[in-house]
RNA sequence: GGGCGUUUAGCUCAGCUGGUUCAGAGCAUCUGCCUUACAAGCAGAGGGUCGGCGGUUCGAAUCCGUCAACGCCCACCA
């Protein structure tokens, strides 16, 4: 058979995902087994797969598949997220560019686009996450606006409303003049701009005096009604139930006092405009101060405004400005720093605009979720998040969940008055809540008129571990008492609060219980400069591609080697090279023990009996790290456990210890203890790089149609010798002095060499004996009981070791290192020394540490004798 | 402005309740090698006052205090 050096993915890949999906592998139904249930973290239904999906969902896989080969039943539940803004910004995008405004389309319109754009893009990222590996179940495909999540979203409304927990509220939103949209939170970036405070004299009514005002915003002293200080602030007592005049419109409003205003600020005066700073409004709440709008939608100033109406408000501050100036109420101007919002889709500075919202109360709502996490039920990997959880759902505020869109669950909310509303959930349903509550029997649906906004995404998404098994609509079903909780959540930190409290939040409301037991909160993956990588930027690979280049694994291993959880992702190529390189060295693993030929009639050599022995211990020893591993949510840990293993103590050692001569046929006995240890490393490593695990799984044994490596069972997990595996650490020592000596004295590996020990104290187990015989390419190994003349030697503890050499060898260099190591073990017996001579470390260090003390003494100065021996017989 | 976190080798990170996992791993670097599984490899090597200072202790990367740098989250100061 003539296998290739190198291993090429790409075939490999489809073939065994075709596989896999056709014998059903990824399909779960609930039975006996213990349920282990993770929902994916819904990318927008038009998205493309970006580095931050794979780094996420290869953790997911990974988890999946360990616990599929770890005999539970195991169910990864995907689906997309109809991501109202993101989607309809993108839609309005593509509108654009064919010419068509969305302010020329009706709602159905404009939602029929939506939909073709969505039935047409959509999906496209969970064909890629296949590229990848992913083992969802993906029968169980869902979409946050499907037909099943639809009715269980607007239910919840109405129950929450019905709980009295939904209320209609005013607030600020962040509009969007460039986009004539509201924006959330989450999409408006602060930045720290240079801009001016104006310091605006207003005239006070019937007097010659006047008050200065300090403001970043001249143009809005269109809007003002007021102006306020502190109570407590003397400097402006005597203005009590006095008046001033607004300068440019001349209009005349009230002075009054109110606590909010900050006395050290500016001049401790402030200008009162309700319509577009949310403190001034609560503050015209409280003393019933009209309100004036003084921007269009476009962010024009209004007609209401008095002046400037039409014009930009840019250009309409600069203006106001120097009205100002021009009838001398502008004081002074100075630079000030502030903070300015800017819309992360259209750049525009953000307008702040008071309007009425749709609320949530999230105060009592999120007292079980805070308690989940403080103690310990549900956690969260790494622990550190804790601390911010606890913070923000101590400090939670309503949640506003209305938005002024039309892509999205629209609020199921029918007004029949001006601001009479019934909240139900179909028309129908409306229609007869609106004739009771109205009196009005006769009412028509043509009467009423459904609330215009959609509500936010996560008041989708925040259900999505109940919706996933249908547990709204139908909550004793069979899925959701089987899979729910579910156990694992992986996502990014960057939505804790968006999404993963308010699903804990909505766990507790409506099953009484944790959505999921873990989370773990991924990093972000970002490039070398530490930015984040992003699509203006140019900085991210194209996914796809990483994967044609090194292979689905490599990347896998490339993601996972070097990101903690929690910990951000230096991206850089040589992350999914070393993967590949993994890749390719379990490939030539296999492509050795392919090549040996079987011979029943000859015996196992002693250093191939050995070496399995060790082998399987050291195996042990990786299984039971990798298991605590995984236990903590270590996956690169566990990761780098299994790449050592296989890499080092297999391939390095294994492998060289049990290979026969070249062109020489194996024995029957190792060769079946390699194949089968082959098998159990492939089952460790194959959640980690499913396609070549599979692949080499199939060719290493004569398989059954329809049998899989992802179907079987991990290793077991047992305890390990430790006495095997320190004794070959010894063997492994004397390997390395034996290999210098051949270094130093250029002799080459094939010519054989005599090594003789003078073990005294006989601390050798001689069983290795044979393994460092076949790996030194000894002729022997004998006990001597004197010291050697003309021989190189070495010491291994207080133990010498000789190769008898033909030439002669140079005293004085071999005194001289000898010299130098016995500097280093008095020194270390000294400090050893000091610790022991030290009377209070005597009295308080724990018997356990003094012993150990006081072996690292007899053992040094055994050390330092053997070597001052050898030192002598040399000198001689 | 409030809160949280980080700082250990060139890079990315381990290092648990102070003492043998105590100064580690992988990658990178350097030096040899085209040795018949693998140069995407093999055999070796170098590299760190554990951010600074102070304290507790017989003993500190580890605990405490303080300073510095960086990062994150939250927030309505005109």
């Amino acid at each position: 058979m003539n296998i290739p050096s190198k291993y090429s993915p790409g075939e490999a890949e489809g073939k065994w995902y075709k596989y896999w999906m056709e014998n059903g592998f990824f399909k779960s139904v609930p039975d006996g087994r213990e349920p282990y249930t993770v929902v994916i973290p819904p990318p927008n239904v038009t998205g493309v797969l970006h580095m931050g999906h794979m780094l996420n969902n290869t953790i997911q896989d990974v988890l999946v598949r360990r616990a599929r080969m770890m005999g539970k039943n195991a169910c990864w539940v995907p689906g997309t997220d109809h991501a109202s803004i993101a989607t309809e910004a993108k839609v309005v995008a593509k509108l654009k560019e064919e010419g068509i405004e969305k302010q020329n389309l009706s709602r159905e319109e404009f939602l029929k686009h939506a939909w073709d754009w969505t039935d047409k893009h959509g999906g496209i990222i969970l064909e890629q996450l296949k590229r990848l590996g992913a083992s969802c179940d993906w029968d169980r495909t869902l979409f946050t606006m499907d037909d099943s999540r639809y009715r269980s979203v607007i239910k919840v409304f109405v129950d929450l409303y019905n709980k009295g927990l939904i209320y209609r509220g005013v607030r600020m939103v962040n509009w969007d003049p460039q986009a004539r949209t509201a924006v959330s939170d989450e999409e408006v970036n602060h930045t720290d701009e240079k801009s001016k405070l104006y310091y605006v004299k207003y005239r006070i009514a019937g007097e010659d005096g006047y008050v200065t005002v300090a403001t970043t915003r001249p143009e809005t002293i269109l809007g003002d009604t007021a102006v306020c200080a502190n109570p407590d602030d003397e400097r402006y007592r005597h203005l009590k139930g006095k008046k001033v005049i607004v300068p440019m419109v001349n209009r005349e409003v009230p002075f009054i006092f109110d606590s909010y205003v900050d006395r050290e600020f500016g001049t401790g005066c402030l200008k009162i405009t309700p319509a577009h700073d949310i403190n001034d409004y609560e503050i015209g709440l409280r003393h019933n101060l009209p309100s004036i709008d003084v921007f269009n939608e476009d962010g024009t100033v209004s007609n209401q405004a008095g002046m400037f109406a039409g014009i930009d408000r840019f250009a309409a501050r600069d203006l106001a400005a120097r009205e100002l100036e021009k009838s001398g109420n502008l004081a002074r101007v100075e630079d000030y720093n502030n903070k300015i919002g800017r819309s992360e889709r259209t750049n525009a500075v953000i307008e702040p605009r008071i309007s009425v919202q749709w609320f949530l109360k999230m105060k009592d709502l999120s007292k079980p979720a805070l308690e989940a996490v403080m103690n310990g039920d549900i956690q969260l990997h790494p622990s550190k998040f804790r601390n911010l959880y606890r913070h923000w759902m101590e400090n939670v505020h309503d949640w506003c969940i209305s938005r002024q869109l039309w892509w999205g669950h629209r609020i199921p909310a029918w007004y029949y008055a001006d601001n009479a509303f019934v909240v139900a959930e179909s028309e129908q349903e409306a229609l007869e809540l609106a004739r009771e509550k109205s009196g009005n029997p006769v009412l028509q649906p043509g009467d009423m008129r459904q609330d215009e906004d959609v509500l936010d995404t996560w008041f989708s998404s925040w259900l999505w571990p109940i919706t996933s098994f249908d547990g709204i609509n139908n909550p004793d079903n069979k899925d959701f008492n089987y899979y729910y909780p579910t156990n694992d959540l992986i996502t990014a930190p960057e939505i804790l609060f968006f999404w993963v409290a308010r699903m804990i939040i909505a766990g507790y409301e409506y099953r009484g219980q944790m959505p999921f037991e873990n989370v773990y909160l991924t990093g972000l993956v970002r490039d070398q400069q530490r930015r984040k990588m992003s699509k203006s930027l140019g900085n991210s690979p194209e996914p796809v591609e990483l994967i044609e280049r090194f292979g689905a694994d490599g990347v896998r291993v490339g993601m996972l080697l070097c990101s903690p959880a929690g910990n951000d992702l230096l991206y850089e190529d040589s992350l999914p090279e070393q993967g590949r390189n993994f890749a390719n060295k379990i490939w030539n693993a296999f492509r050795l023990v392919k090549t040996w030929q079987v011979d029943d009639t000859i015996m196992q050599p002693e250093s191939s009996a050995i070496a399995v022995a060790w082998m399987n211990e050291t195996l042990k020893k990786s299984v039971e790290e990798t298991d605590s591993d995984f236990k903590k949510f270590r996956i690169s840990e566990a990761l780098m456990v299994v790449y050592k293993l296989f890499w080092d103590e297999f391939s390095g050692w294994f492998l060289e210890a049990i290979k026969p001569e070249y062109q020489k046929p194996i024995d029957r006995k190792s060769y079946e203890s390699a194949i089968g240890i082959f098998e159990s490393l492939l089952k460790i490593i194959h959640p980690f790089m499913p396609f070549i695990t599979e692949d080499i799984w199939q060719l290493l044994k004569e398989r059954e149609k329809g049998e899989s490596i992802m179907i079987s069972a991990q290793p077991a997990i047992q305890s390990h010798n430790r006495k095997i595996l320190d004794g070959f650490d010894t063997a492994r020592e004397i390997i390395g002095s034996v290999r210098t000596i051949r270094k130093e004295k250029e002799i080459p590996q094939r010519e054989k060499l005599q090594l003789l020990v003078m073990d005294e104290k006989q601390e050798f187990d001689t069983a290795f004996f044979p393994v460092i015989i076949k790996l030194c390419n000894l002729s022997g190994l004998e006990s001597v009981s004197a010291a050697q003349d003309g021989a190189a030697s070495f010491l291994i503890g207080a133990t010498q070791f000789f190769i008898p050499l033909s030439e002669a060898i140079d005293p004085a260099v071999e005194i001289a290192k000898l010299e130098e190591d016995l500097k280093y073990n008095r020194g270390f017996l000294e400090s050893v020394m000091k610790k022991l001579n030290n009377e209070r470390f005597v009295q308080n260090a724990p018997s356990s540490v003094i012993d150990l003390e006081r072996k690292k003494k007899s053992d040094t100065e055994m050390k330092i004798a053997a070597i001052t021996e050898r030192i002598g017989e040399l000198m001689k």
